[in-house]
RNA sequence: GCCCCUCUAGCUCAAUCGGAAGAGCAGCUGACUUUUAAUCAGCGGGUAGUCGGAUCGAAACCGACGGGGGGCACCA
């Protein structure tokens, strides 16, 4: 099938609302319950008797409360505590303890705090104790009025004196005393999310990374634009993108490998200090360190440069550090309990002089190719495009790159591999951009940006012609791009970094814990 | 794209040499009014990823395919 048809066939299909097709999913629903195993097939039968009564899904509860609440508003009750507070709250039953006449269960909220629920025969009478045995699993929402009390063993609960399923769990949940397999982790992330703490915690520490850079850009005056992910032409970054196909107009598409270009041409309309956080594809490998899809920031600041634009990612960090960290300080505890400061002025390194410093010879733009193939041939790199600015690169990365640890920026890389970067205003032979190294990866770049067009052209041109060579990475002649070029684009910084890689910086984890749900097939 | 490892109950994992598929949790039945991974007694639960092969005999050996993990290549 090509995918036209593929496309055609799942728009038709709603259309199709034959008697086979009901027939065909009755069946299929048949087989799945005698399938199943026996833990679903009771709580299934527990679900068609609550609907007989007052409903295994409730639309709505009478809620008095959220149990973080009131854990805090009853801190160090001694044990066997009558406060005489009556609450009504909802949680997911994650602890279950049948004594005869007494049953004890925990409720966890969202956010995982919890709290405990007392059943007792005395309060609720023999039926209502009953029916909480026969009905209520792991697993399920529970709604609980009651008393809040201290249990003889001193642990916070709800006296209960009424309650109903909020909404009756089929699957049980998997063992809370075990890690979920890594895979179930992933592809299962909502079980991962109410099983471990951590994995509750990144969704709250990415959101607040997320919201600082964007109250960091407010402080300053930058607007957030949104610019197109479906593209008639990639562009903006060496990378292979993924291609896809609309209908209407009968061409392909590329979902974008950067939003460079079209922010760019913000600037040329006079958004002066723009940026932009969204998805980014690209059509390349995976590992620990790199997602097919990824969130991306870029930002571009008016009459900026490299260095005002690496005081503004330098505060963008540090600001998110601080609103992640434990203490506001912009030292960030890992996972693995080691602390990382990020405070003070990162150091600037520049390409050629680390490189020549690590290896004891001096390398220069000037510094012919051959002797360049000579020392990567000696430490066994090889070199895919054998451009001069590419050895450079890659001996970097061999020998000056394994050594960063602390925060620090490389600047000053060669031309041929920078298309879209301003010569360096006095050096000869090198652009006006560095790469933020955190902890051996590379958090962020930026630049110097190119605002001449004729310059740009022929960059775009040099590019086509590595394409042409089989280069499937090089860029294209955006002829758009180069029209509103033509219109002057202010002299400005320019900046992109991964917020995956922020995460990771900031937590310590690998960039599929940063992503809430990893691409999986 | 290439190489290595891996797939067993709802979840997490065992099983000496190829010789009758197991445990913990959870589930079912029962007991228990203060449990915190409760305890006690009893009981179920498996197309061993899928397909094929060698063998008297396979969860285990061989092959293909699929899922997952790791490494290499690639990675503005």
């Amino acid at each position: 099938m090509t995918r036209n048809q593929e496309i055609d066939a799942v728009t038709t299909s709603e259309e199709r609302s034959g008697a086979a097709d009901a027939d065909a999913v009755a069946a299929a629903d048949a087989a799945e319950v005698a399938e199943a195993n026996e833990q679903y097939r009771v709580r299934l039968a527990k679900r068609e008797r609550l609907n007989e009564g007052a409903g295994a899904y409730p639309v709505s509860l009478p809620i008095t409360d959220v149990i973080a609440h009131v854990r805090a508003a009853f801190l160090d009750l001694p044990a066997d505590t009558h406060t005489g507070e009556f609450v009504g709250v909802a949680g997911r039953v994650v602890h279950l303890r049948v004594t005869g006449k007494l049953v004890f269960a925990a409720l966890q909220s969202g956010d995982g705090s919890r709290i405990q629920v007392m059943v007792s025969l005395s309060e609720v009478g023999e039926e209502s104790l009953a029916r909480f045995k026969e009905f209520v699993d792991l697993g399920d929402h529970l709604f609980v009025h009651g008393e809040v009390i201290t249990s003889k063993r001193g642990e916070l609960s709800v006296y209960v004196d009424d309650w109903q399923i909020a909404a009756k769990a089929l699957r049980p949940l998997p063992t809370l005393h075990k890690e979920l397999s890594e895979e179930t982790r992933v592809r299962q992330r909502y079980l991962d999310l109410i099983v471990r703490d951590q994995a509750r915690q990144m969704v709250y520490t990415r959101a607040k990374a997320v919201s600082s850079l964007r109250a960091t850009f407010a402080d300053r005056g930058f607007v957030e634009v949104e610019t197109p992910m479906l593209q008639i032409q990639h562009g903006g970054a060496s990378a292979r993108p993924f291609v896809t196909h609309m209908n209407a107009y009968d061409v392909d598409l590329y979902l974008r490998i950067a939003p460079e270009l079209y922010l760019k041409r913000a600037l040329v309309g006079g958004i002066e200090r723009v940026f932009e956080i969204n998805r980014n594809f690209r059509n390349e490998g995976a590992d620990s360190t790199h997602s097919p899809e990824f969130a991306m920031l870029e930002a571009y600041e008016a009459y900026g440069d490299y260095h005002t634009i690496a005081e503004l990612t330098q505060t963008l960090i540090q600001n998110a550090a601080r609103a992640v960290s434990t203490d506001g300080s912009e030292t960030v505890t890992w996972a693995d309990g080691t602390t990382h400061d990020y405070s003070g002025t990162w150091p600037w390194i520049g390409m050629f002089e680390s490189l020549s410093e690590a290896i004891g010879q001096q390398i220069t733009p000037e510094t012919p190719v051959e002797e360049l193939k000579a020392l990567a041939d000696a430490a066994g790199i090889e070199v895919a495009h054998p451009l001069h600015g590419k050895y450079v690169e890659e001996l970097w990365e061999h020998f000056v790159k394994p050594g960063l640890d602390r925060p620090t920026f490389v600047c000053d890389f060669p031309v041929d591999t920078s298309p879209l970067t301003r010569q360096h205003r006095s050096k000869p032979g090198v652009v006006e951009k560095w790469d933020l190294y955190i902890r051996g990866f590379e958090l962020a770049t930026g630049y110097s940006e190119l605002a001449d067009p004729v310059v740009q052209r022929e960059r775009f041109v040099e590019q086509a012609r590595q394409a042409a060579a089989g280069d499937d990475e090089a860029m294209h002649i955006d002829e758009d791009f180069l029209r509103a070029m033509e219109y002057g684009m202010p002299p400005a910084g320019g900046m992109g970094m991964g917020i995956d890689r922020l995460l990771m910086a900031l937590t310590g984890l690998g960039i599929r814990e940063t992503i809430l749900f990893p691409l999986v097939k």
